[in-house]
DNA sequence: TCACCAAGCTAACACGCGTTAGTACCGCGG
DNA sequence: CCGCGGTACTAACGCGTGTTAGCTTGGTGA
């Protein structure tokens, strides 16, 4: 039940130094594995001793100050209240892979305030952002950042991560739906969502995929969040476009959503309107019907954000992606 | 699509001095407002100027080498798969309100390799777990980090944070199935969450408050993820306790289990079974029927959290739990 | 005139690390 | 005996802060 504050000193160098016998030279030289110096096995021997009696570790900060630039990836989280469980588990793969690449993350909430307040605080390596501006990416350029990456917005570097996939994604959706007939697609979308990047940015990538098979272009369907709400979107979107017989949700809650609505009218999935959503998730499997899902390769996806990152970090040129695409259809019952 | 790296230098204290023509020492007097120290107006003018025009912000990593600990809390996130919706909406509070308390929230993957080398890389001022064992927190401490503080575990911070929440959550559903005649409870989990320290604590809060209400102990309830094992699950576990007619879900995903496992039996809620699930969601509200959820007031909740640990970090008392309890039902039709 | 004080500022150190430029030792060919 | 090269190590610097001790300058009382 006490604040009492532990006195407690962390071990350096200096005391792995003392312990060993040497100097505080040596000691990094052998912890670092320096090339081009040749240290005695004994000697080796008694520093890595020392360093584990002490249970050393070094610190980062130290190291980040005599390098100019630290080992934390800075992330931005996406717009309030869309940290779901699929991207929790993006989060979550990221993290154990920044890990081993000796990378530390660190994460932020999107607010509008002075950028350059919020990277001062940890000097990153690099920023993972949802959606930049052109010129608050410059601006981190200009401060030091080496790799400055978005998920959706229009840097280039964006592309590189999310545009094939959301291109994959928009591909598997309409591959399965005129697979089964449906050649009249909607996109569906729940709340204030459809304002944001990433939907405006996945609907974009439908309307290329519809009209590059020769398809009418989908129609935009836009639902409360409430299941009230949402019966009587669905119903005058149907009038508008009595043919559409498929709908694209942009994730597991546009699915429920869409389906709510589908049963206070009376609907069944998929007799009178298919539903293929993305990201799968345990509630769309336990839905009533289940849910036919696209599943997002969430290691796939956080292995080659790590990739580019890394490699933006060394300043190597970074990879392309990789060939599997990582978005694969999961069928249950809902088409 | 080049992986260029920006070459420009970051604006130092130094900087600053040589432009408003003051030693570097006079330049932190100003930026800090250092009591007992007196500066002339027009000097003090000078100094905000050239920071201002430089842009300049100081480095996190110097600041905390000098003081001896960093500004950034480490937050082990929850087991694999544990990270929904409703924690990632209090993960994105906490961000915030670090971030106005001016630390940064560095997000570890919970796995289990060497501590050591994990709080290295950051040399947190605080660690907040999911779930901490003592060593674990006792050698943390030792290494010098100020505040350590686990959501579910036997710490006594732990107890703080979290264990008076699971109380009022067990408190609220109980209230809500007794007040409308079910006296027999049950608790549901699914997958391999029993085994999880915050199931098995939820458990024991919910047997503590059947029993000082005079109510039969709960039953568990262990549901496999997949709807069709949940139906087997339901049927042998009210074979066994014929007398349940409630039953409090760990999540959403356990009320969503118990639901979907019902509709296969021909079950309705809350007909044959009533169900108060907790942290409520949108799948929640969009299922059939809408499921009542105790809801955790995410702000209440994440404002303690960064009040307590603030508080250890400059070595204050931790401030007691505040009055407002935080846990609330959301009616709906399932109860 | 001298001592003294406050105001306003600066030199210099410590923090812990990586790294460069060295130093001491030793064996060996000339 | 001298020079040379390789091995095994160390002194010292810089990274950017915060902070302590001290230095000048001008004004004031004795």
């Amino acid at each position: 039940m006490d604040g009492r504050v532990s006195t407690a000193r962390r071990a350096t160098s200096a005391d792995v130094a003392r312990l060993a016998g040497v100097s505080r030279t040596t000691v990094s030289f052998v912890l670092n594995d320096t090339p081009e110096q040749s240290i005695s096995a004994e000697t080796r021997r008694r520093v890595l001793a020392a360093a584990r009696e002490l249970a050393y570790a070094p610190s980062a900060e130290a190291r980040a100050l005599g390098r100019g630039h630290s080992t934390s990836v800075l992330l931005y989280l996406p717009p309030a209240g869309s940290l779901t469980e699929d991207i929790g588990d993006i989060i979550e793969r990221l993290s154990v892979l920044f890990d081993e690449a000796g990378l530390s993350m660190v994460i932020h909430a999107w607010t509008r305030r002075p950028a350059a307040q919020v990277w001062s605080s940890v000097t990153p390596a690099a920023v993972l952002a949802w959606d930049l501006e052109d010129d608050d990416a410059e601006r981190m350029r200009r401060n030091g950042v080496r790799g400055v990456v978005s998920w959706t917005g229009s840097d280039v570097m964006g592309r590189w991560i999310t545009g094939p996939r959301e291109q994959d994604i928009a591909g598997v959706q309409v591959q399965r739906l005129t697979s089964a007939g449906h050649t009249h697609l909607g996109y569906a979308v729940t709340g204030g969502d459809h304002m944001h990047g990433v939907s405006q940015w996945r609907f974009e990538m439908l309307r290329r995929e519809c009209t590059s098979r020769g398809l009418p272009a989908p129609r935009m369907l836009h639902l409360p969040a409430e299941p009230g709400g949402a019966a009587a979107a669905l119903s005058t979107w149907r009038a508008e476009n009595p043919a559409a017989s498929g709908v694209c949700a942009h994730d597991t809650t546009a699915a429920l959503a869409v389906l709510s609505g589908m049963r206070q009218l009376g609907w069944a999935a998929p007799r009178d309107l298919a539903i293929v959503g993305v990201n799968d998730s345990r509630a769309a499997a336990l839905a009533d019907p289940p849910l036919t899902m696209v599943a997002l390769d969430t290691d796939v996806t956080a292995r080659y954000i790590v990739a580019v990152i890394t490699a933006l970090v060394q300043g190597a040129p970074a990879p392309r992606l990789p060939a599997t695409a990582g978005a694969s259809i999961v069928d249950r019952d809902s088409v």
